[in-house]
DNA sequence: CTGTTAGCGCTTTCAT
DNA sequence: ATGAAAGCGCTAACAG
């Protein structure tokens, strides 16, 4: 009903109180207010509120080349992980005063690379990628504008190039073969991830180490995806193969969720015959049956780490290159029991 | 190593070409590229590629108030249903060259508003919203600035206000209980989600109104949130309260989820003694123990439909308002059976 | 068919 | 401490 239809500019504040649109800018602005006399300001500011003046972040970015957004890429919405991790992404960044735009690339590089030159057509003021691959076209693109940039859960070949919030795969690996190993397991399979993503290759290189380290019989798949379907298939050819292994490290949770099901489906029991462990305690693997034994790691706290640390590099891009280790732990659930050899 | 620092603006390509800007923008742009010559328009685009001309969406936005963006809001990133509206939202608009911006409002209608409200200043040409409670301030501030709005999976008190992508719920529930009651079960629990949500309220109404048109005992609870928490708690009351239902209705997959826990660890278990229909067939719930019978709903076809009939919207503010019921269907999987009464 | 010109709303020299 | 004025990159009257 209130034909309130026209936009309240800078301009509408100024000649309300006859000043220029520059002392009313200098005024509402925090870095410039001390320029501007006291009573001045107070002035500014009750007229502000009272016609409801909205800034225009567009004319703000127009002149200042900031945005105040940040973009984010996820290599697959879908899997369970990602929602928390960019649930603490926006909480942090919009706290900030950001905005989150999130993109799904599918696991492809050349959507991903298609999408991060939109968003850099846009003028995001920065990327927060939790989609990399060891040799990442993307990111690359990134480094070479020099764009502001940090990687979350994956990472790249070089990492020392970039800004990282990963975790420490290291020690999960070690919880898990520990916790396996005290059940009496003594042969271990490792449905690894593809090799062109960092958990692919580095879980799988832990765990053939740390195998040999605790004398444990190490044998691996090296599958195409860390999705359900990859796991299903690993567990598919770890049945064909009669593998001698009493317990399967799935490279994440979904596949550990595909291998179970497919273990089930040929009557093979979990943790019974077969015990599974997981990573990433994604949502619901509490609500499987059996629940999954896996390797938990903060996805709030990923996200909150990496826009914490992405707000850092915004502001001081010369900044020295910093990587976040997060810590996992183990949440044993039923997946996993004493071995009872075969 | 290229120096390449400059951003290419109209202005080099018409000074390289020695024309207007007026020119190489309408040259550049598919609704006023009729107005020049064919040979000029040519040679601009040639020029455009040649010295990688990128448009300045910021500066197009000041100019004609037109962002190519749209707001969505979900309630809750980290149920499982979400991700998939999102993803078809996202596709759909992603190919119309639509940018999306994802908030995420905890359920509640307070944070709801204030994001709403900061998209708005930043002037998204519109919104699809999934977080909608029956009388909802979010949306009656949509309407009351006339921003284009389409409400997808929820909607408010007086629906005809809106455009709306709605599941038939209706047919959905009449598919759950004819299964229910062709296995034999004569006493149903409906475990109803909040009441100011119209999911609550409506699939409650259809429930009890099925029930009394096949001559079926309805109880029902209403439980105040949409979670496997909600779930759980409807199942200890179920229990603690000893109803002679041998089928539960859960307003949602994920309070089924809570629910199947809740029985499980009380020692009764599904489908044997109790059999568990979901609702939304969300991603996961076929790798559920059991798996969950459910009621699927076309999730991306949600986005998509959400999506084009915003962009619709966004042409013609005016468009008469239009409500897409998509129809469900009934999963049956391994959490309903054949009632033996107890 | 094309050019001239005037802004969109804001920030920031430069001057006073 | 404040103002005048230029301009970020683009589009759209208006004029020819």
């Amino acid at each position: 009903m209130t034909g309130n239809k026209k936009r309240i500019r800078i301009r509408d504040i100024a000649d309300h109180l006859d000043v220029s649109t520059a002392t009313v800018s200098r005024a509402l602005n925090p870095n410039t207010e001390h320029m501007i006399r006291k009573e001045v300001v107070a002035g500014i500011k009750d007229a502000a509120r009272e016609l409801g003046y909205i800034p225009s972040p567009i004319a703000t970015a127009l002149r200042t080349d900031r945005t105040y957004t940040v973009g984010v890429a996820v290599p697959d919405i879908l899997n369970p992980v990602f929602p928390p991790i960019i649930n603490g992404i926006q909480d942090h960044l919009h706290q900030n005063g950001y905005l989150t735009l999130i993109v799904n690339t599918n696991n492809d590089q050349r959507v991903a690379l298609d999408e991060i030159r939109r968003l850099i057509t846009r003028q995001v003021d920065g990327f927060i990628l939790a989609n990399a691959f060891l040799d990442d076209i993307s990111v690359r693109e990134c480094l070479l504008r020099e764009i502001p940039m940090v990687l979350v859960n994956r990472s790249i070949k070089n990492g020392n190039l970039v800004h990282q919030v990963l975790s420490d795969d290291e020690f999960g690996i070690e919880l898990a073969i520990n916790h396996l190993a005290e059940l009496g397991h003594v042969r271990l399979l490792h449905l690894a991830g593809p090799p062109n993503i960092l958990h692919g290759k580095q879980r799988l290189k832990i765990f053939r180490q740390l195998c040999r380290k605790n004398k444990i019989q190490d044998e691996y798949m090296v599958m195409d995806a860390f999705s359900i379907d990859a796991g299903a298939r690993g567990a598919q050819q770890f049945l064909q193969q009669q593998s001698k292994a009493t317990a399967i490290l799935a490279g994440n949770d979904l596949m550990a969720v595909g291998a179970m099901d497919t273990l089930r489906n040929a009557g093979v029991s979990v943790p019974e015959e077969i015990s599974v462990v997981g990573f990433n305690d994604m949502p619901l693997s509490d609500m499987l049956r059996p629940a999954l034994t896996t390797i938990s790691i903060p996805h709030m706290e990923f996200g909150n780490q990496a826009a914490r640390l992405l707000l850092q590099v915004i502001e001081s891009p010369d900044i020295s290159r910093q990587l976040v280790l997060l810590t996992p732990k183990l949440v044993i659930r039923e997946s996993t029991a004493k071995c009872r050899s075969r």
